[in-house]
DNA sequence: TCAAGTTAGGTTGTGCGCAACTAAATCGCA
DNA sequence: TGCGATTTAGTTGCGCACAACCTAACTTGA
C-alpha cells in the first residue's frame, strides 16, 4: 500500500451543494425568458401552478407546499393581487387565515404555460432516466434536511 | 390498448426543476448555521473556498469559475474586504483589472472551515453513489444549459 | 494615430429567501 | 370563563442573483 497525501476537502471541484445551486441558478436563468412572455418570475410561475391544481389555498398551505414562509410569500402574493391574477380573501370562520384563489385571468393564464415545460425539456437535453434520476435525487436529499 | 386522459404538465409534483430548486434552498438553510460560526453566507463561503485554492484571482477568473458576473461579486467582494478576509487592488499591468487576494484572516480562517463538508455530508444521509449521481445529473444540466 | 469597438468592473433597481420580530385571532385548560 | 400559549400572516432588514445600464481602460485596424 502507498502513502497517499490526503488533500483537502474544500476544493469547488468537491462541492456537491455548489454543483446543486449553480443547477438551480441556470435553471432559473433558462426559465426566464420563457416566463417573461408571461411576466412572471420563477417563484410565482410555481405558485400559480400550485393555484391551477387546487384553485384556492391558504398562505400555510401554500407555503407548506413550495416550502417557504409568509416572509417571501406575503410580498409576492401581493404583487400577483397587482397583476390580477389572484385574490386574498381573509377567513369568515377564522380571521387569521388567509384565502388565496385564482382570478379569471389567472385561470386563463394556464393555457398560454402550457408549453413552458416541453421548451425546458428541450433546453434541459437530457434523457428522461437522467431526469427521473436527478429528481429523485433532489428529492430525497429536500426530505433527509427537512427531517433533522 | 385503453384511451387514456392526457393530464397536465403543469402539476408540482411532476417538475424536476422545483426539486432541484427546492433542494438547492434547502441545502442553503442547512449551511446557514454551520457558517454562522464563521460568519459567512454560503455564497461567500464558496468564494473563500475558490481563494484557499488559488490565492489570488481577477473578479472574471472568478465570476466564471462560480458562474456569476460582477453584479453579484462587486457587492460581495466589497462585504469580504469590510471583515478584512481579502484585499482588492487594481491591476498595473491593466487598470481595468480588480486583483483578489486573501488576507492572513482570510488563510487563517481556512482551518475553522475544514469541517464544515464532513458536517454537511452528515446531515445530507445519503451514500456516495447517491450524492456522486446527483452531482453529475447537476453537472450535466449546468453544462447543457450554458451552451446554448 | 486615433476613432470605433471591445473588455473589465461597477451601479441601480427588482424580486426573492430567510431570520427575527410583531400583531391579532384562536385555542386550551385550570 | 378568563388568561397564557399557540397559530397565522405580516413587517423589516440583509444578502444574494440578475438585467440593464454605465464608465474607464485597453485593443484594433484603416
Amino acid at each position: 500500500m502507498t502513502k497517499t497525501k490526503k488533500s483537502s476537502n474544500l476544493t469547488l471541484d468537491k462541492q456537491i451543494c455548489f454543483s446543486l445551486y449553480s443547477a438551480s441558478n441556470a435553471m432559473g436563468r433558462a426559465y426566464r425568458p420563457l416566463l417573461k412572455e408571461l411576466d412572471l418570475t420563477y417563484l410565482q410561475y410555481i405558485v400559480m401552478m400550485v393555484l391551477w391544481q387546487h384553485s384556492t389555498m391558504n398562505v400555510k398551505e401554500l407555503g407548506s407546499k413550495i416550502h417557504l414562509d409568509s416572509g417571501t410569500l406575503t410580498p409576492l402574493l401581493k404583487r400577483l393581487e397587482t397583476k390580477c391574477l389572484i385574490n386574498r380573501l381573509r377567513s369568515k370562520e377564522d380571521e387569521r387565515v388567509m384565502i388565496i384563489s385564482l382570478t379569471v385571468d389567472g385561470r386563463d393564464l394556464q393555457h398560454q404555460a402550457e408549453q413552458v415545460p416541453n421548451e425546458m425539456l428541450c433546453k434541459a437535453r437530457m434523457t428522461m432516466e437522467e431526469l427521473v434520476a436527478l429528481k429523485q435525487g433532489c428529492d430525497l436529499l429536500l426530505a433527509n434536511l427537512n427531517n433533522q
